[in-house]
RNA sequence: GGUCUGGUAGUUCAGUUGGUUAGAAUACAUGCCUGUCACGCAUGGGGUCGCGAGUUCGAGUCUCGUCCAGACCGCCA
């Protein structure tokens, strides 16, 4: 061993031991007569000292080390006369009588701290060195934390944890495969998983009724702060389950994280059908961290010769508490905030409800001060408050508003990372209209069963009939989501008649899923949580990234190591592929 | 596919209405300094202003194109 001691678990208590320790330097002072140098590990950081007086040649040798040199050093824990409150081993010195330089550093293109001078795209590049920082270990000690707290808790609830293969067959539903050719069978290919689905749901059929799987997942869509190409599902099945027994399984892990990571007790958290969701926040992940529930207008407002109501399938607005005093330039700010493309609305409607009891809005020509006490009223607005009115297409409406109460609700300091607002949303629609193609698609996935109460409908009025689906819903983030699967054959038929999927078509695509499922398939169901955004939620961060040890940039490549990359001329013939635009 | 923001020293940034030799901080190098811990002080080196074209007597600054990075919309069962 190179070592007797990490640089963080020296203590007074070690003082006149003899010790060896290794790390890479963070920073030394030279303060002519003597040198400090800080020497840091995963663990921590330990001052090193050398003076000139007690071995002047050891001494010069020390100054001319620089930053990230990799250093073994030989000495022993001595009290430090001037004490260092802000380090763990801050009461603490080695003096040092031995060094060995392990290995030279050139000089890091940006400083390994906290508080570092690098900039993103920098730190992508040489990632090995931010994850020298101590900030992005933490992350990463979050993340190896709550995989061992899941594991843990779920094999004490009987769950196994079995693997499942990553070359699978690829399947045109949902996102976009990632595809893999075969050498040893010319022509065709593999697809990535975009989630376990189909095989945790075939262990069912095997008996293995309570699954999971820590597993990394793979989708060719466009990325995001918090979406990645490759990603880590906590996968999870179980058989012999109704819809409760699934939710409150997981409601319990949920609230054991929490406990022992943040020592939060949650309460039970509540259920919000999608249909409410919709309607009162205009998303199906609302942000329930704060109220602005969505107040609709029509019967009131309709009918008073403003035409941008009276020709609106929906008159919805919200009520931002003391907000009544905002200048000109802040309502025009949020009406340019809602008219952005990404927000996509027309307009923006304001009623202000004065402290005096008056009404100032934009649409004083067509309603009279009755008439927005009567808004107010529906509103149950105090004085001092300021209501914001949208009017449009039904759910684009809905959509835009909701991103003006999010925008609302961080103005107003009512988003603390910190304050976790958990909810389940439940009753998610089976199916949903595409414009495009003209035809519905599986809003979760086609092995989603419907309520048994909106079955009949599956063929009268697809669009209304509910599914046995639910996410799992904190601070505006979906971190989970499932569903009670379909095991009855007769069902599954019916669902792809559904989604216009001809018998052959099912055959061809799923016909492994739908033999199995004539030998015996127990009801079954479960669900799966986004790991990364679980990790950056107990975080209280946004992006994920931060979480992923070597993470892709938005545009899905890996700057560190320059990925993706083209392939030689003997790799493409040996796989039997053409390139169609070699320019590109 | 689209909207927006940014790209200037190793790094993070400033750079006025288009006008002389492009600055600061930090990092780095050298020297001084015996209790520092973001040590201090002094000196010094360091620039294809992302790239290309255009407007102009003159472009870091204006226009167009392009590349790169980030946020978002579409997309993500």
């Amino acid at each position: 061993m190179l070592r007797t001691h990490t640089c963080g678990e020296l203590r007074m208590e070690d003082c006149g031991k003899r010790v060896q320790l290794a790390g890479w330097l963070q920073r030394s002072r030279d303060l002519g007569g003597m040198t400090f140098v800080d020497l840091r590990d995963r663990y921590g950081i330990t001052q090193l000292v050398f003076n000139m007086d007690i071995n002047a040649e050891l001494c010069e040798k020390a100054r001319k080390l620089s930053r990230e040199y990799v250093l073994q050093v030989e000495g022993v824990v001595s009290e430090r006369s001037s004490k260092n409150k802000n380090l763990p081993t801050g009461d603490i010195e080695i003096l040092v009588d031995g060094i060995t330089v392990l290995n030279p550093s050139k000089t890091p293109p940006f400083t390994i701290e906290d508080n570092t001078d690098g900039g993103e795209e920098l730190r992508m590049k040489y990632r090995y060195l931010d994850l020298r920082r101590n900030c992005v270990k933490k992350n990463l000690e979050l993340r190896h934390r709550l995989s061992i707290l899941i594991r843990n808790y779920m094999n004490d609830l009987g769950f196994m944890e079995i693997e499942t293969p990553y070359l699978i067959r690829s399947t045109p539903e949902g996102a976009r495969d990632f595809v893999v050719p075969s050498r040893v069978n010319p022509n065709e290919f593999y697809a990535l998983p975009q989630s376990p689905q189909t095989f945790k749901q075939l262990l069912m059929v095997s008996g293995y009724d309570r699954y999971f799987q820590i597993v990394r997942c793979f989708r060719d869509e466009d990325l995001r702060a918090d979406r990645q190409p490759e990603f880590t599902q906590v996968d999870c099945e179980m058989s012999f389950v109704e819809q409760e027994d699934v939710l409150q399984t997981f409601e319990g892990l949920i609230k054991y994280l929490f406990k022992q990571v943040k020592g939060l007790q949650l309460e039970d958290f509540p259920r919000m059908t999608y249909a409410d969701a919709m309607r009162y926040y205009g998303s199906d992940k609302p942000d329930t961290r704060f109220g602005m529930r969505f107040v609709e207008l029509d019967d009131i407002v309709k009918g008073n010769g403003f035409a941008v109501f009276d020709s609106a399938e929906l008159v919805v607005g919200i009520c931002a508490e003391g907000c009544a005093n905002y200048t000109r330039k802040q309502l025009d700010e949020l009406t340019d905030f809602v008219k952005r493309p990404q927000v996509g609305a027309s307009g923006l409607v304001y009623i202000k409800y004065n402290e005096d009891g008056t009404f100032k809005s934009s649409v004083d020509k067509f309603f009279t001060a009755d008439k927005l006490k009567a808004v107010a009223e529906r509103f149950k607005a105090s004085p001092g408050d300021l209501m914001l009115v949208m009017a449009g297409k039904r759910e684009k409406t809905q959509t835009s508003l909701s991103c003006l109460r999010l925008e609302m609700g961080s103005r107003l300091g009512l988003r603390d990372p910190f304050n976790y607002s958990p909810l389940w949303v439940v009753d998610f629609p089976l199916l949903e209209w595409d414009e495009e193609t003209g035809r519905y698609y599986a809003k979760h996935h086609p092995f989603t069963s419907p309520k048994p109460e909106d079955y009949p409908k599956l063929f009268t009025s697809p669009g209304e009939v509910r599914a046995n689906a639910y996410d799992l819903v904190v601070n505006g983030t979906e971190i989970g989501g499932g569903s009670i699967r379909i095991h009855d054959r007769k069902m599954q038929n019916d669902m792809f008649k559904a989604l216009g999927f001809s018998e052959e078509e099912a055959q061809e695509q799923f016909g492994f899923l739908l033999g199995a499922f004539e030998y015996g398939a127990p009801p079954h169901g479960g669900l799966a949580f986004g790991f990364d955004r679980m990790c950056s939620m107990f975080a209280g961060v946004e992006t994920i990234r931060d979480f992923i040890a070597f993470p892709k940039n938005n545009k899905a490549r890996d700057v560190m190591s320059e990925s993706p990359s083209p392939i030689s001329e003997a790799q493409l013939e040996e796989l039997n592929i053409a390139l169609i635009h070699k320019e590109q």
